[in-house]
DNA sequence: ATATATTTTTAGACTAATCTAAATTTAGTT
DNA sequence: AACTAAATTTAGATTAGTCTAAAAATATAT
Protein backbone atom coordinates (compact mmCIF):
# COMPACT_ATOMS: atom_id res chain seq x y z
CA UNK A 1 0.00 0.00 0.00
CA UNK A 2 1.13 3.20 -0.89
CA UNK A 3 1.49 6.10 1.97
CA UNK A 4 1.84 9.57 0.97
CA UNK A 5 4.31 11.78 1.93
CA UNK A 6 2.16 13.87 3.34
CA UNK A 7 0.28 11.14 4.84
CA UNK A 8 3.88 9.76 6.28
CA UNK A 9 4.23 13.48 8.09
CA UNK A 10 0.57 12.86 9.99
CA UNK A 11 1.71 9.38 11.53
CA UNK A 12 5.09 10.63 12.52
CA UNK A 13 3.30 13.45 14.04
CA UNK A 14 0.64 11.77 16.29
CA UNK A 15 3.46 9.13 17.01
CA UNK A 16 5.37 12.09 18.66
CA UNK A 17 2.35 12.95 20.42
CA UNK A 18 1.85 10.14 21.70
CA UNK A 19 4.92 9.58 23.45
CA UNK A 20 3.54 11.99 25.95
CA UNK A 21 0.67 10.39 27.12
CA UNK A 22 -1.54 7.18 26.34
CA UNK A 23 -4.60 9.46 25.68
CA UNK A 24 -5.86 9.72 22.13
CA UNK A 25 -4.61 12.90 20.09
CA UNK A 26 -7.01 15.31 19.50
CA UNK A 27 -7.67 17.05 16.27
CA UNK A 28 -5.85 20.57 17.45
CA UNK A 29 -2.64 18.95 18.67
CA UNK A 30 -2.37 17.56 15.32
CA UNK A 31 -3.01 21.04 13.78
CA UNK A 32 -0.74 22.99 15.83
CA UNK A 33 2.12 20.51 15.19
CA UNK A 34 1.43 20.19 11.48
CA UNK A 35 1.00 23.89 11.41
CA UNK A 36 -1.86 23.28 9.41
CA UNK A 37 -5.88 24.22 10.09
CA UNK A 38 -7.97 21.67 11.92
CA UNK A 39 -10.69 20.90 8.88
CA UNK A 40 -7.51 20.15 7.19
CA UNK A 41 -5.98 17.68 9.69
CA UNK A 42 -10.25 16.30 9.99
CA UNK A 43 -9.56 15.13 6.18
CA UNK A 44 -6.31 13.63 6.57
CA UNK A 45 -7.94 11.63 9.73
CA UNK A 46 -10.33 10.04 7.07
CA UNK A 47 -8.15 9.13 5.03
CA UNK A 48 -5.57 7.20 7.78
CA UNK A 49 -8.72 5.61 8.90
CA UNK A 50 -10.11 4.34 6.05
CA UNK A 51 -6.06 2.87 5.18
CA UNK A 52 -6.36 1.58 9.05
CA UNK A 53 -3.33 3.39 10.23
CA UNK A 54 -4.90 5.41 12.85
CA UNK A 55 -7.99 4.74 14.94
CA UNK A 56 -10.70 7.41 14.59
CA UNK A 57 -13.34 8.30 16.62
CA UNK A 58 -15.25 11.47 15.78
CA UNK A 59 -14.50 14.22 18.41
CA UNK A 60 -12.84 11.70 20.75
CA UNK A 61 -9.47 11.95 18.82
CA UNK A 62 -6.97 9.44 17.29
CA UNK A 63 -4.53 6.39 18.41
CA UNK A 64 -2.20 4.76 16.01
CA UNK A 65 -3.11 0.94 15.10
CA UNK A 66 -0.25 -1.40 15.34
CA UNK A 67 0.10 -0.78 11.13
CA UNK A 68 0.59 3.17 11.88
CA UNK A 69 3.29 2.85 14.38
CA UNK A 70 5.63 0.92 12.73
CA UNK A 71 5.03 2.95 9.70
CA UNK A 72 5.48 6.05 11.64
CA UNK A 73 8.76 4.20 13.37
CA UNK A 74 10.21 3.51 10.43
CA UNK A 75 10.40 7.06 9.16
CA UNK A 76 11.77 7.66 12.70
CA UNK A 77 14.49 5.23 12.15
CA UNK A 78 15.07 6.69 8.67
CA UNK A 79 15.07 10.61 9.99
CA UNK A 80 17.77 9.54 13.00
CA UNK A 81 20.03 6.94 10.97
CA UNK A 82 20.63 9.62 8.52
CA UNK A 83 21.41 12.17 11.16
CA UNK A 84 24.03 10.14 12.02
CA UNK A 85 25.20 10.37 8.44
CA UNK A 86 25.52 13.73 8.35
CA UNK A 87 27.33 14.34 11.85
CA UNK A 88 28.95 11.32 11.43
CA UNK A 89 30.34 11.55 7.62
CA UNK A 90 29.82 15.09 6.29
CA UNK A 91 30.38 17.20 9.00
CA UNK A 92 26.77 18.86 9.51
CA UNK A 93 26.74 20.26 13.41
CA UNK A 94 24.32 18.43 15.57
CA UNK A 95 21.97 21.44 15.54
CA UNK A 96 21.82 21.76 11.34
CA UNK A 97 21.20 18.12 10.42
CA UNK A 98 17.09 18.49 11.65
CA UNK A 99 15.85 19.65 8.19
CA UNK A 100 17.50 17.66 5.76
CA UNK A 101 16.78 14.66 7.52
CA UNK A 102 13.13 15.85 7.45
CA UNK A 103 13.41 15.10 3.22
CA UNK A 104 15.88 12.04 3.72
CA UNK A 105 13.34 10.36 5.90
CA UNK A 106 10.78 10.14 3.18
CA UNK A 107 13.41 8.13 0.56
CA UNK A 108 12.01 4.85 -0.18
CA UNK A 109 14.17 2.23 -0.41
CA UNK A 110 14.83 -0.70 2.29
CA UNK A 111 18.36 -1.72 0.76
CA UNK A 112 19.27 1.54 1.27
CA UNK A 113 18.47 2.55 4.43
CA UNK A 114 19.97 -1.10 5.72
CA UNK A 115 23.16 -0.20 3.59
CA UNK A 116 23.10 2.88 5.44
CA UNK A 117 22.50 1.16 9.11
CA UNK A 118 25.86 -0.96 8.07
CA UNK A 119 27.64 1.68 6.85
CA UNK A 120 27.57 3.61 10.35
CA UNK A 121 28.17 0.43 12.52
CA UNK A 122 24.78 -0.15 13.30
CA UNK A 123 24.53 3.22 15.85
CA UNK A 124 21.67 2.66 18.15
CA UNK A 125 21.44 6.58 19.13
CA UNK A 126 20.77 9.84 17.02
CA UNK A 127 23.29 12.73 17.40
CA UNK A 128 21.05 14.05 20.39
CA UNK A 129 21.01 10.98 22.09
CA UNK A 130 17.30 9.97 21.15
CA UNK A 131 17.16 6.21 20.29
CA UNK A 132 17.10 4.66 16.63
CA UNK A 133 14.57 1.85 16.62
CA UNK A 134 15.55 -1.26 15.24
CA UNK A 135 14.23 -2.52 11.60
CA UNK A 136 11.59 -4.25 13.41
CA UNK A 137 10.19 -1.79 14.87
CA UNK A 138 11.68 -2.20 18.25
CA UNK A 139 13.21 0.60 20.39
CA UNK A 140 15.31 0.77 23.09
CA UNK A 141 13.39 1.62 25.37
CA UNK A 142 15.42 2.85 28.57
CA UNK A 143 16.92 5.81 28.10
CA UNK A 144 20.45 4.82 29.66
CA UNK A 145 23.76 4.94 27.12
CA UNK A 146 27.44 4.22 27.31
CA UNK A 147 29.34 7.51 28.11
CA UNK A 148 31.22 6.83 24.66
CA UNK A 149 27.89 7.92 23.21
CA UNK A 150 27.14 10.94 24.67
CA UNK A 151 26.50 14.46 23.34
CA UNK A 152 29.27 17.05 23.47
CA UNK A 153 27.79 19.66 26.04
CA UNK A 154 25.42 17.59 27.67
CA UNK A 155 25.21 16.56 30.91
CA UNK A 156 24.25 13.38 32.24
CA UNK A 157 23.60 10.86 35.15
CA UNK A 158 26.09 7.64 35.94
CA UNK A 159 23.32 4.58 35.84
CA UNK A 160 25.54 1.53 36.12
CA UNK A 161 28.24 -0.01 34.40
CA UNK A 162 29.14 -3.30 32.20
CA UNK A 163 32.68 -4.36 33.12
CA UNK A 164 32.43 -4.61 36.99
CA UNK A 165 36.03 -5.63 37.51
CA UNK A 166 38.16 -4.43 40.32
CA UNK A 167 40.29 -2.87 38.02
CA UNK A 168 37.72 -1.05 36.25
CA UNK A 169 36.02 -0.08 39.64
CA UNK A 170 39.15 1.30 41.38
CA UNK A 171 39.45 3.32 38.42
CA UNK A 172 35.97 5.19 38.49
CA UNK A 173 36.55 5.25 42.47
CA UNK A 174 40.25 7.05 41.85
CA UNK A 175 37.91 10.06 39.48
CA UNK A 176 35.42 9.78 41.90
CA UNK A 177 32.78 8.17 39.51
CA UNK A 178 29.83 6.64 41.22
CA UNK A 179 25.72 5.69 40.35
CA UNK A 180 24.37 9.28 40.16
CA UNK A 181 27.41 10.89 39.34
CA UNK A 182 27.00 14.05 37.38
CA UNK A 183 28.94 13.92 33.92
CA UNK A 184 29.31 16.58 31.56
CA UNK A 185 31.31 15.57 28.43
CA UNK A 186 33.35 18.74 27.36
CA UNK A 187 35.22 17.00 23.90
CA UNK A 188 35.76 14.34 22.05
CA UNK A 189 39.24 13.54 20.58
CA UNK A 190 38.04 11.74 16.88
CA UNK A 191 40.99 10.59 16.37
CA UNK A 192 41.08 7.80 19.25
CA UNK A 193 37.29 8.55 20.42
CA UNK A 194 38.54 9.98 24.26
CA UNK A 195 36.43 12.05 25.73
CA UNK A 196 37.29 14.95 27.93
CA UNK A 197 34.64 14.88 31.19
CA UNK A 198 33.94 17.17 34.18
CA UNK A 199 33.25 15.48 36.95
CA UNK A 200 32.72 16.80 40.51
CA UNK A 201 34.37 20.07 39.39
CA UNK A 202 37.46 18.65 37.86
CA UNK A 203 38.43 17.73 33.99
CA UNK A 204 39.57 14.13 32.80
CA UNK A 205 40.34 12.71 29.44
CA UNK A 206 38.91 9.45 29.12
CA UNK A 207 40.02 6.79 26.89
CA UNK A 208 37.12 4.93 24.85
CA UNK A 209 37.75 1.67 26.31
CA UNK A 210 36.37 3.22 29.83
CA UNK A 211 33.33 5.29 28.73
CA UNK A 212 32.27 2.42 26.51
CA UNK A 213 31.68 0.79 30.34
CA UNK A 214 29.95 3.49 31.78
CA UNK A 215 25.91 3.78 31.45
CA UNK A 216 24.64 7.30 31.80
CA UNK A 217 21.45 8.97 31.10
CA UNK A 218 20.43 12.10 29.79
CA UNK A 219 20.07 14.94 32.96
CA UNK A 220 17.01 16.26 32.64
CA UNK B 1 12.24 30.72 -6.71
CA UNK B 2 10.49 27.50 -5.78
CA UNK B 3 10.84 24.96 -8.02
CA UNK B 4 8.75 21.74 -7.32
CA UNK B 5 9.51 17.92 -7.58
CA UNK B 6 7.59 17.50 -10.91
CA UNK B 7 8.94 20.78 -12.59
CA UNK B 8 12.27 19.33 -11.96
CA UNK B 9 11.64 15.95 -13.72
CA UNK B 10 10.05 17.56 -16.50
CA UNK B 11 13.24 20.23 -16.88
CA UNK B 12 15.64 17.04 -16.37
CA UNK B 13 13.51 15.22 -19.29
CA UNK B 14 13.94 18.04 -21.51
CA UNK B 15 17.17 18.65 -20.85
CA UNK B 16 17.84 14.97 -21.67
CA UNK B 17 16.17 15.04 -25.05
CA UNK B 18 18.24 18.12 -25.91
CA UNK B 19 21.42 16.13 -25.87
CA UNK B 20 20.60 14.31 -29.10
CA UNK B 21 20.34 17.89 -31.21
CA UNK B 22 20.11 21.23 -31.19
CA UNK B 23 16.47 21.35 -32.27
CA UNK B 24 13.09 22.72 -30.42
CA UNK B 25 11.87 19.57 -28.21
CA UNK B 26 8.62 18.62 -29.25
CA UNK B 27 5.61 18.51 -26.94
CA UNK B 28 5.41 14.62 -27.64
CA UNK B 29 8.87 13.58 -27.26
CA UNK B 30 8.50 14.98 -23.49
CA UNK B 31 5.31 13.00 -23.35
CA UNK B 32 6.87 9.83 -23.99
CA UNK B 33 9.55 10.16 -21.72
CA UNK B 34 7.49 11.80 -18.65
CA UNK B 35 5.33 8.77 -19.23
CA UNK B 36 2.30 11.34 -19.46
CA UNK B 37 -0.14 12.23 -21.83
CA UNK B 38 0.47 15.59 -24.22
CA UNK B 39 -2.02 17.74 -22.92
CA UNK B 40 -0.22 17.25 -19.48
CA UNK B 41 2.79 18.41 -20.97
CA UNK B 42 1.19 21.33 -22.81
CA UNK B 43 -0.35 22.55 -19.23
CA UNK B 44 3.37 22.15 -17.53
CA UNK B 45 5.23 23.84 -20.55
CA UNK B 46 2.81 26.68 -19.66
CA UNK B 47 4.37 26.68 -16.12
CA UNK B 48 7.79 26.76 -16.91
CA UNK B 49 7.48 29.07 -19.16
CA UNK B 50 5.88 31.61 -16.67
CA UNK B 51 8.85 30.84 -14.46
CA UNK B 52 11.49 31.70 -17.17
CA UNK B 53 12.85 28.17 -17.42
CA UNK B 54 11.93 27.43 -21.13
CA UNK B 55 11.38 29.55 -24.12
CA UNK B 56 7.95 28.28 -25.09
CA UNK B 57 6.49 28.75 -28.84
CA UNK B 58 3.00 27.49 -29.75
CA UNK B 59 2.90 23.83 -31.55
CA UNK B 60 6.82 24.38 -32.29
CA UNK B 61 8.56 23.14 -29.10
CA UNK B 62 10.39 24.33 -26.12
CA UNK B 63 14.11 24.62 -25.54
CA UNK B 64 15.71 25.45 -22.16
CA UNK B 65 16.54 29.06 -21.04
CA UNK B 66 19.83 29.41 -19.26
CA UNK B 67 18.14 29.62 -15.93
CA UNK B 68 16.10 26.26 -16.95
CA UNK B 69 19.46 24.56 -17.85
CA UNK B 70 21.03 25.38 -14.48
CA UNK B 71 18.46 24.13 -12.81
CA UNK B 72 18.52 21.03 -14.99
CA UNK B 73 22.25 20.64 -14.47
CA UNK B 74 22.13 20.94 -11.09
CA UNK B 75 19.60 18.00 -10.51
CA UNK B 76 21.64 16.07 -12.91
CA UNK B 77 24.67 16.61 -10.67
CA UNK B 78 22.88 15.46 -7.36
CA UNK B 79 21.52 12.26 -9.18
CA UNK B 80 25.16 11.03 -10.53
CA UNK B 81 26.75 11.97 -6.91
CA UNK B 82 24.58 10.12 -5.51
CA UNK B 83 24.72 7.49 -7.42
CA UNK B 84 28.56 7.27 -6.72
CA UNK B 85 27.91 7.26 -2.82
CA UNK B 86 25.41 4.15 -3.52
CA UNK B 87 28.02 2.08 -5.42
CA UNK B 88 31.51 3.55 -3.41
CA UNK B 89 30.44 3.25 -0.24
CA UNK B 90 26.57 1.50 0.32
CA UNK B 91 27.76 -1.63 -1.82
CA UNK B 92 25.13 -1.16 -4.48
CA UNK B 93 25.42 -2.44 -7.76
CA UNK B 94 25.66 0.17 -11.06
CA UNK B 95 22.64 -1.13 -11.71
CA UNK B 96 20.70 -0.70 -8.76
CA UNK B 97 21.11 2.77 -8.13
CA UNK B 98 19.11 4.53 -10.44
CA UNK B 99 15.77 4.65 -8.97
CA UNK B 100 16.86 5.51 -5.96
CA UNK B 101 18.87 8.67 -7.56
CA UNK B 102 15.81 9.80 -8.87
CA UNK B 103 14.38 10.06 -5.45
CA UNK B 104 17.64 11.47 -3.95
CA UNK B 105 18.43 14.43 -6.60
CA UNK B 106 15.39 16.42 -5.22
CA UNK B 107 16.97 16.79 -1.42
CA UNK B 108 17.30 20.23 -1.02
CA UNK B 109 20.32 21.19 0.89
CA UNK B 110 23.20 22.99 -0.41
CA UNK B 111 25.65 21.87 2.19
CA UNK B 112 24.72 18.67 1.68
CA UNK B 113 25.20 18.01 -1.58
CA UNK B 114 28.73 20.16 -1.33
CA UNK B 115 29.89 18.13 1.83
CA UNK B 116 29.34 14.60 0.08
CA UNK B 117 31.59 16.12 -2.86
CA UNK B 118 33.94 16.02 -0.55
CA UNK B 119 33.45 13.27 0.61
CA UNK B 120 33.41 11.30 -2.34
CA UNK B 121 36.55 12.98 -3.64
CA UNK B 122 35.13 15.17 -6.04
CA UNK B 123 34.23 12.28 -8.49
CA UNK B 124 34.15 13.76 -11.94
CA UNK B 125 32.04 10.08 -13.33
CA UNK B 126 29.02 8.41 -12.71
CA UNK B 127 29.21 4.89 -12.35
CA UNK B 128 28.42 4.33 -15.67
CA UNK B 129 30.96 7.00 -17.11
CA UNK B 130 28.40 9.68 -16.98
CA UNK B 131 30.15 12.88 -16.38
CA UNK B 132 29.44 14.91 -12.74
CA UNK B 133 28.64 18.61 -13.33
CA UNK B 134 30.38 20.46 -11.29
CA UNK B 135 28.74 23.38 -8.33
CA UNK B 136 28.70 26.11 -11.37
CA UNK B 137 26.73 23.56 -13.63
CA UNK B 138 29.93 23.15 -16.05
CA UNK B 139 30.19 19.69 -17.36
CA UNK B 140 33.73 17.94 -18.59
CA UNK B 141 32.09 18.57 -22.50
CA UNK B 142 34.93 15.14 -23.85
CA UNK B 143 33.79 11.61 -23.00
CA UNK B 144 37.76 10.70 -22.82
CA UNK B 145 38.32 9.78 -18.71
CA UNK B 146 41.66 8.22 -16.92
CA UNK B 147 41.67 4.01 -17.27
CA UNK B 148 41.33 4.59 -13.07
CA UNK B 149 37.92 6.05 -13.42
CA UNK B 150 37.04 3.21 -15.74
CA UNK B 151 33.63 0.84 -14.73
CA UNK B 152 33.99 -2.75 -14.46
CA UNK B 153 32.83 -4.91 -17.30
CA UNK B 154 32.84 -1.81 -20.16
CA UNK B 155 35.34 -1.83 -23.07
CA UNK B 156 36.85 1.62 -23.91
CA UNK B 157 39.49 2.73 -26.21
CA UNK B 158 42.27 4.54 -25.29
CA UNK B 159 42.46 7.82 -26.24
CA UNK B 160 45.59 9.39 -25.00
CA UNK B 161 48.24 9.51 -22.09
CA UNK B 162 48.87 12.19 -19.24
CA UNK B 163 52.35 11.04 -18.65
CA UNK B 164 54.42 10.98 -21.65
CA UNK B 165 58.09 10.02 -20.23
CA UNK B 166 60.30 7.58 -21.72
CA UNK B 167 59.25 4.42 -18.72
CA UNK B 168 55.96 5.10 -19.03
CA UNK B 169 55.65 4.81 -22.73
CA UNK B 170 57.80 2.03 -23.24
CA UNK B 171 55.13 0.87 -20.45
CA UNK B 172 52.24 0.62 -22.73
CA UNK B 173 54.64 -0.79 -25.72
CA UNK B 174 55.63 -3.60 -23.11
CA UNK B 175 51.93 -4.71 -22.78
CA UNK B 176 50.56 -3.81 -26.12
CA UNK B 177 48.79 -0.58 -25.18
CA UNK B 178 48.11 2.38 -27.69
CA UNK B 179 45.97 5.28 -28.89
CA UNK B 180 43.19 3.39 -30.51
CA UNK B 181 43.41 0.12 -28.07
CA UNK B 182 40.49 -1.89 -27.27
CA UNK B 183 41.12 -2.33 -23.18
CA UNK B 184 38.07 -4.05 -20.69
CA UNK B 185 38.13 -3.31 -17.48
CA UNK B 186 37.91 -6.81 -15.47
CA UNK B 187 38.27 -6.19 -11.71
CA UNK B 188 39.05 -3.34 -9.15
CA UNK B 189 41.38 -4.33 -6.26
CA UNK B 190 39.41 -1.93 -3.49
CA UNK B 191 42.53 -1.73 -1.90
CA UNK B 192 44.83 -0.71 -3.15
CA UNK B 193 42.60 0.48 -6.29
CA UNK B 194 44.52 -1.50 -9.09
CA UNK B 195 42.42 -3.16 -12.28
CA UNK B 196 43.03 -6.23 -14.32
CA UNK B 197 42.04 -5.38 -17.60
CA UNK B 198 41.74 -7.39 -20.96
CA UNK B 199 44.28 -5.71 -23.62
CA UNK B 200 44.21 -7.99 -26.74
CA UNK B 201 42.88 -11.16 -25.36
CA UNK B 202 45.61 -11.14 -22.19
CA UNK B 203 44.52 -10.12 -18.77
CA UNK B 204 46.95 -7.82 -17.33
CA UNK B 205 47.14 -5.99 -13.29
CA UNK B 206 47.75 -2.21 -13.30
CA UNK B 207 48.39 -0.28 -10.29
CA UNK B 208 46.49 2.73 -10.07
CA UNK B 209 49.58 5.16 -10.57
CA UNK B 210 49.65 3.38 -14.20
CA UNK B 211 45.65 3.45 -14.78
CA UNK B 212 45.64 7.18 -13.51
CA UNK B 213 47.95 7.88 -16.34
CA UNK B 214 45.88 6.55 -19.23
CA UNK B 215 43.12 8.49 -20.72
CA UNK B 216 40.25 6.24 -22.32
CA UNK B 217 36.60 6.38 -23.82
CA UNK B 218 33.89 4.23 -23.97
CA UNK B 219 33.69 1.89 -26.96
CA UNK B 220 30.33 2.51 -28.13
C1' DA C 1 -28.97 22.72 34.30
C1' DT C 2 -28.63 25.91 31.05
C1' DA C 3 -25.93 29.28 28.64
C1' DT C 4 -21.44 30.13 26.76
C1' DA C 5 -17.02 28.94 25.06
C1' DT C 6 -14.16 25.67 22.80
C1' DT C 7 -13.31 21.99 19.75
C1' DT C 8 -14.35 19.47 15.83
C1' DT C 9 -16.61 18.50 11.63
C1' DT C 10 -18.97 19.70 7.30
C1' DA C 11 -19.63 22.34 3.11
C1' DG C 12 -17.82 24.63 -0.57
C1' DA C 13 -13.86 26.54 -2.91
C1' DC C 14 -8.83 26.69 -4.54
C1' DT C 15 -4.23 24.94 -6.58
C1' DA C 16 -1.17 21.49 -8.73
C1' DA C 17 -0.98 17.84 -11.63
C1' DT C 18 -3.23 14.75 -14.17
C1' DC C 19 -6.76 12.76 -17.55
C1' DT C 20 -10.27 12.25 -21.85
C1' DA C 21 -12.43 14.19 -25.65
C1' DA C 22 -12.89 17.82 -28.85
C1' DA C 23 -10.92 21.56 -31.47
C1' DT C 24 -7.11 23.60 -33.78
C1' DT C 25 -2.73 23.96 -36.07
C1' DT C 26 0.99 22.05 -38.72
C1' DA C 27 2.90 18.61 -41.89
C1' DG C 28 2.62 15.48 -45.72
C1' DT C 29 0.72 13.74 -50.18
C1' DT C 30 -0.94 13.79 -54.46
C1' DA D 1 -3.47 23.87 -53.78
C1' DA D 2 -6.45 21.13 -51.38
C1' DC D 3 -7.15 17.32 -48.45
C1' DT D 4 -5.85 14.06 -45.03
C1' DA D 5 -2.97 12.66 -41.19
C1' DA D 6 -0.39 13.77 -37.25
C1' DA D 7 0.75 16.74 -33.56
C1' DT D 8 -0.66 20.06 -30.35
C1' DT D 9 -3.68 22.79 -27.66
C1' DT D 10 -8.07 23.79 -25.30
C1' DA D 11 -12.02 22.65 -22.48
C1' DG D 12 -13.84 20.38 -18.82
C1' DA D 13 -13.38 16.87 -15.21
C1' DT D 14 -10.70 14.35 -11.31
C1' DT D 15 -7.70 13.62 -7.14
C1' DA D 16 -4.78 15.11 -3.15
C1' DG D 17 -4.16 18.45 -0.05
C1' DT D 18 -5.26 22.68 1.57
C1' DC D 19 -8.22 26.76 3.02
C1' DT D 20 -12.42 29.78 5.09
C1' DA D 21 -16.80 30.05 7.01
C1' DA D 22 -20.65 27.88 9.02
C1' DA D 23 -22.72 24.11 11.61
C1' DA D 24 -22.56 20.64 15.11
C1' DA D 25 -20.77 18.45 19.18
C1' DT D 26 -18.40 18.66 23.51
C1' DA D 27 -16.66 21.01 27.60
C1' DT D 28 -17.01 24.68 31.08
C1' DA D 29 -18.94 27.87 34.34
C1' DT D 30 -22.07 29.85 37.05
Amino acid sequence: MLITLTEENYLKAIYHLGQKSDKEISTNAIAEKIEAKASSVTDMLKKLADKKLISYRKYKGVTLTEKGRLTAVDIIRKHRLWEVFLVDKLNFSWDEVHEVAEQLEHIKSPKLINELDAYLDFPTHDPHGDPIPDKNGQIQRTDKITLSQAVINQTYICVGVIDSSSDFLKYLDKYNIGIGSEITVLEREEFDQSITIEIKGKTVVMSKIISTNIYVKKNI
